[in-house]
DNA sequence: ATATTAAGTTTACAGTTGTAAACTAAAATC
DNA sequence: GATTTTAGTTTACAACTGTAAACTTAATAT
């Protein structure tokens, strides 16, 4: 059963779910017509992928509907950012990190945490992280047992 | 100017090529045909889509082309990223990489590489990061001009 | 020269995503 | 009660994705 990964568009419905934990779909179109400039039919259909997809549960309430969230901020942006590691070697993933945080604007408190956790890592890290790639798709594996055409 | 994200699959056929600097179309195909049980003409679409989308650059070589990368390993990876993370509020972007770190195998090098990031980083980070958030998609935002619906 | 193979190009086709209009039924308003 | 507004459901439709077959042309092998 394959994980039905969120949308950009989704997500933008999930955050404003996530922010009120159960509210009405006029509520959230309102806010996107706002910042998305998204038609209350766009939102709408939107809504009904999110509930089909199982992230989203129609609570109803009289004739209308009170939405909240089946997954957490925290798990969906989980999922994506592992489907994005999971696409680059083990070997190379501490340098997607590095990039990331270099990038970032993050405060004392959350480089401190950060540095907390590292020094946690520290204790059990291993001194190499070994290639898992297939051959032919990242230099650590280059034995060459197909010849590559150059 | 619209950037034309990668895909997953398009990314396999580009990691055949990092991996190799220039090769062919057959080489291609013979590795993810192994890994993906891709047929041949279906690495072939997607190089024609790289090839479109500017990702990749054919020299014709005799009644072949050979393919090289237009774009870096590394900055294919930061677009996407970057995508990720511009999804999500300024001030939970720590949080985001903190889970990563967490799941994520660092040998003791990656983790050295990190801490002194961090530590450098640490020196110019603000107290705290603003949310950026509409109004409506953020906790941090709440004042609640709106009413929200519940 | 002819038949077979290889490389590249065109076409295909269903599922997903972004974006929304049209329609339906219930509720609020005149 | 007739009309307008609302909330939700159905239909639409083009672009993008994943996956590949069909076709074309040049090269190779027979």
């Amino acid at each position: 059963m394959k994980e039905n990964q969120m949308t950009t568009s989704e997500r933008e419905v999930m955050k404003v779910v996530w922010a009120n934990n159960s509210t009405t779909s006029k509520y959230i179109s309102t806010i996107l017509e706002e910042k998305m400039s998204w038609k209350a039919a766009t939102t709408k259909t939107l809504i009904g992928r999110l509930v089909k997809k199982n992230h989203l549960k129609a609570t109803e309430e009289g004739r209308k509907f009170k939405y909240s969230a089946l997954i957490t901020e925290q798990e969906s942006l989980q999922e994506s950012s592992q489907a994005l590691l999971q696409q680059v070697c083990t070997k190379k993933r501490g340098n997607v990190l590095y990039q990331m945080i270099e990038e970032t604007t993050l405060s004392l408190e959350d480089i401190e945490q950060l540095e907390q956790l590292l020094s946690e890592k520290k204790r059990i890290a291993p001194e190499t992280v070994s290639c898992q790639c297939t051959a032919g798709q990242c230099e650590c594996k280059q034995e060459g047992e197909i010849h590559c055409g150059h």
